[in-house]
DNA sequence: AATGAATGAGCGTTCATTCAT
DNA sequence: TATGAATGAACGCTCATTCAT
């Protein structure tokens, strides 16, 4: 139905209508990561998607439909963007370089790649406790998604034995995430952060 | 309960005109972390307050202008807390200790003990420019104190060589911060959480 | 249920296109009884009509060209049910017992059978001038056919000499309109009513 | 020309707050009997009230809110005009003279006197059932009125015995309430509708 | 003959802001 | 100092209407 889950924006075999809905969605994602929900309005979304702000009507029952097929679309983004990556891995691959490959993937889907991605994170705790309630079920799907991948490493002993998978997880993403604030594609590339953040998390900071 | 005025509040008992300046600002916070500043209207942070809209305009010139205050306490708040407690320490201690120390006390402040650190972090990401810009000063002098911190420990050999310390500070203080996103007092008290969270970034993850 | 197509459908099964027309008129009276004019939508008109909004412009040019033709018909459909159950009458029946037909007639229609004459009556106070204008003659038709009910009573020595007969008519006439608003089929058949009315309005309310 | 304050509106002591309450109101009331609830807007009634659209707000939760007053208002009004005008008759006064009377009074505060009235008995059908709900009481305390009314004049055998009162109350007042699409001052004052209506009432038609 | 898509004007409502008192 | 009253701009949203297909 909604072709968007290809990844996002559909190529030009989608009828027309299927087209400006994504316009609509990608106007808004852009938005609400620029300025947040309650700061964009409907005819800002509107302006970028080149129509008019009733029309938007005939795609959506409301601005707050809007904001949830964002933010499900954002995290739905990263999940398949990331549970992809590792999946191209070698089978037997190390779980340390599984773990790299999916911080570098999620750190470059929301920073290099993604209106919606970026949207969701910063907009999810400024949002209507219903849309959040609905989104809860993606976060979980991926945070489950994260344990596993951690737990891989731990069961082959590349995580200390008492390490807190869940803690770890929090902990990891927490910085990954925060990365909106501050990073600067011209202090380095993704992938060299990434890195970066996989030493500091596995071999911490001591000598 | 809402311990804020315990490091914002003027220490005399000041003039009932600052007193009243001090309560509007208590009710933003409060009401901006709740809910985010573009979802708290001015006669909500009067209600609050027990004052009528109208009269915030005598001791602020707008609603962006309480936003900027709020903000700025936010990080004062935190930066003071943090600074003083590691002052405190005995001048001996080590620059681990002093880390960990800072970690727990940013903890500390954000989760437990205050509206405008909660608010700071919650909202700058949708802010005006403007006011970001204007919190900007503020904001680097507290990422230089946490610098100093690392540095210290780095000189001391208690930090590898080769970490890159304004990657090392970003990594710590975003996994600090999303804990606002998670924190459940119910699962542990924050200086527990402050101390896994110093393990796992001196020592890193692996056995 | 709606038996409005009884007396209003074209006897014979005409072309499609004027079913469709028909359609549209019965969803609109419908809805009109209903919820009133300016409260019915055109896309709630034509969903009850199985087609799509913007069809109605292939058989309509304006949603006032709709009430236009329901306001018309409402009367209508009184008036010639009405004047066919009197002209039905054998030719000697009294002038009374003419004008009790006729209020059984006019009480049956309205409240029991059509939504084109319940609608007029609900929504002609609160339509647009230029609508009720165009409404008058007909409006204006109706009215003399009952003078001339009451005419002839009053020749043939049934209604008092000093009878005004024109404010006899509104009195009559707006008692029977007035039962949309209060007219419960559980407390009563129509027929029972247009007796009471009746033997009210000739013989009054004194012993 | 709009006389309704006479009744409703308090004198000049009130504050000037409560004068623009009322000026709203008052305006509603007119716009309502002119146009209808829907077809009105709060821009039409701000600008009968010589205030701005927004200024509503400071009076009125929304513009439902102002139906209901309007239309509360409406039927207390003439309850009240009608209750006064035969309390004010000497105690000996036989029923039908008091019937007179309050036929008499009712229908000069809808056709002269009041927008309330009017807009009242045009707009209810057309209203929300909540605030035709909140409507109902007042609405069954004015026909108890009359019910008694009534009652008195069939005990002191001025009423025939098995004349129902119910439909004939509903009768009369249906007829009462209709002469707000007709009635026309330069064809008769309100008082000799009422002495017409109220024979043809008493004395029905026939000779 | 019918529709999907789009529009534009206007709706009820909100809210930061102003200002006389 | 503080407020009651008012404002104006903008908001999310609705809907009759248009028109290419």
């Amino acid at each position: 139905m909604n072709a968007s889950t290809d990844i996002t924006a559909s190529p030009s075999q989608s009828r027309k209508s299927d087209r400006t809905r994504q316009t609509i969605l990608d106007a808004a994602a852009k938005l609400f990561r620029e300025q947040g929900y309650r700061a964009t309005t409907l005819r800002q979304i509107a302006g970028r998607a080149k129509i008019k702000a009733g029309s938007i009507y005939y795609y959506f029952d409301s601005k707050d439909q809007i904001l949830d097929e964002v933010l499900e679309l954002g995290i739905r983004v990263i999940h398949e963007a990331v549970e992809k990556a590792v999946a191209d891995l070698p089978e037997k691959t190390s779980g340390r370089m599984r773990i790299e490959t999916a911080v570098a993937t999620h750190l470059h889907t929301v920073l290099q790649y993604n209106d919606y991605a970026s949207a969701n994170i910063q907009n999810i705790r400024h949002v209507s406790l219903a849309a959040r309630n609905r989104n809860k079920d993606l976060r979980r799907a991926y945070a489950e998604y994260w344990h596993d991948l951690f737990d891989v490493a731990k069961r082959a002993g590349e995580i200390g034995k008492n390490v807190d998978l869940s803690i770890a997880r929090l902990f990891l993403l927490g910085a990954l995430n925060s990365t909106i604030d501050w990073y600067d594609p011209k202090q380095g590339s993704t992938k060299r952060l990434a890195e970066n953040f996989c030493n500091m998390f596995f071999e911490g900071s001591e000598p």
